[in-house]
DNA sequence: ATCTGTATGTGCGCTGGCACACAGATGGCA
DNA sequence: TGCCATCTGTGTGCCAGCGCACATACAGAT
């Protein structure tokens, strides 16, 4: 496989908060109260943002990283509830009044990101302002992703998940290569490793993926699409809906 | 099985719009300026508050009545994303700002609602008040619950998931008594019917439930408890702690 | 060049839930 | 009273995904 200059972010490289969707989408006003508050900080792969039930200190706009919402159980089995990406923030519990949740927020893919620390954020958004009705249709959007999941883990094979899944994270990459394991990717899905081995297996096979130990490459999309479930689909045009994008797309 | 009274919701029963806990937890002032908007009406089984993608014209707050959120595929199988009662209201993609959502709403036990009409709704959220807080707290509250039903889904059994479904139902009755085939339980549940023949049956042997024809009757919930997965535990101790002055109090 | 840990591939038996088919039970209604 | 739609029980065959065990393959370190 060959070598993926933008798998391992560069520190040097130029960063800006309206990389993130969220925060491009703020008046000039909103932007300037806010941006002395927004923290660039190192999201390695793996990082814990917060465990289930903490209190959360900071919300987190990312820029290049993912984040995922992991729910954990006591056995220890985990399933994924929602991805978070350059689209979206991480701690909405933050807002939404409940200071926490019942799921684990985790690094899915190394990046970067801006935190802002609570007590800024409520303050903004206390303001009753655009910031309100912004964060509010993104939470909208993630109750469709969350409800989506739910309808996939019932009624989908795993190969139909594993496609939904790498399209959710392509989407918030900046190319075609993803670093996750297998195994990883399995308990994301909430599945056996040897399930996602399979499933990638014949991915491989039919010229869809071509991956590596923890390297991903999808060398067709359009495939990956047809092979998914509605599901995917279904979330992306509803966070199309509510979030439309704007002009400035952020890449490059 | 017994003649149960509430089974069919007398017409003539006195409603007010504090028995929805939402609507109870408003200031006087508050609720004396939504009270000449809120209209009373009838929720007959299986009556469709809205469907997928619809604009929603009203939010819904029950009293005695059950709403499922259920999504539909493109093949028509469906799953229940989750379920809304007294505790709570139907429409949050009102004031989220979406206007509508991917799932559809169904009355899935019968009885009563106060509908406000969106715009209502909408001015008394604009003016920023307890109302908004109070509506994000519940929104929160209902992000678990679908949050806990993708876990659900992917982890558990049948048996398992049918004891969550009956918990989740019983907080919402005012007696152990709920109407509800097994086709219809494995419409929500997105599952064979024989599947749940099967789980009844069994929750049946052990004395936990009994039924026939359409009517269940739990006879002893502690064991349903023991039975069910975490996840029943989970949605209702964070329900309770983002809405603690209505505790969903189970029945006697 | 070898070692070593991590990542991936594979085989096997098992089970839960599926699809389909049909039998029995029951209650509402003519 | 008897009919009939609806609801529930059961059986058979099938397969996806599981748990476990182990075999490879590869990458980076020494």
């Amino acid at each position: 496989m060959s070598e993926s200059a933008s798998s391992k972010p560069s520190i040097e490289r130029q960063h800006k908060p309206t990389e993130n969707h969220l925060l491009s989408e703020l008046s000039e006003e909103v932007l300037q109260r806010l941006l002395p508050h927004l923290e660039l900080v190192e999201m390695p792969l793996g990082k814990v943002l917060y465990e289930s039930g903490d209190v959360l200190r900071y919300v987190y706009f990312p820029t290049d990283c993912i984040v995922s919402l992991l729910y954990v159980m006591e056995n220890g089995s985990s399933a994924e509830i929602s991805v978070v990406g350059f689209e979206g923030l991480v701690g909405v519990a933050l807002f939404m009044g409940g200071e926490s949740t019942t799921s684990r927020a985790i690094v899915q893919s190394a990046g970067y990101a801006y935190r802002l620390s609570g007590q800024r954020m409520k303050d903004e958004f206390n303001r009753h302002g655009e910031l309100l009705m912004l964060m509010l249709r993104y939470s909208q959007a993630l109750i469709t992703q969350m409800a989506q999941t739910a309808v996939c883990n019932r009624h989908h094979s795993i190969e139909q998940q594993l496609c939904r899944w790498l399209l959710l994270s392509l989407d918030r990459l900046k190319d075609s290569h993803l670093l996750m394991t297998q195994e990883l990717i399995a308990n994301m899905l909430g599945v056996r490793r040897e399930g996602v081995t399979e499933a990638a297996g014949h991915l491989q096979k039919m010229g869809v993926i071509d991956y590596s130990r923890g390297r991903i490459h999808v060398s067709n999309r359009v495939k990956l699409e047809q092979l998914s479930c509605e599901c995917y689909a279904v979330v992306k045009k509803e966070t199309d809906r509510l979030l439309p994008r704007n002009k400035v797309t952020g890449n490059k």
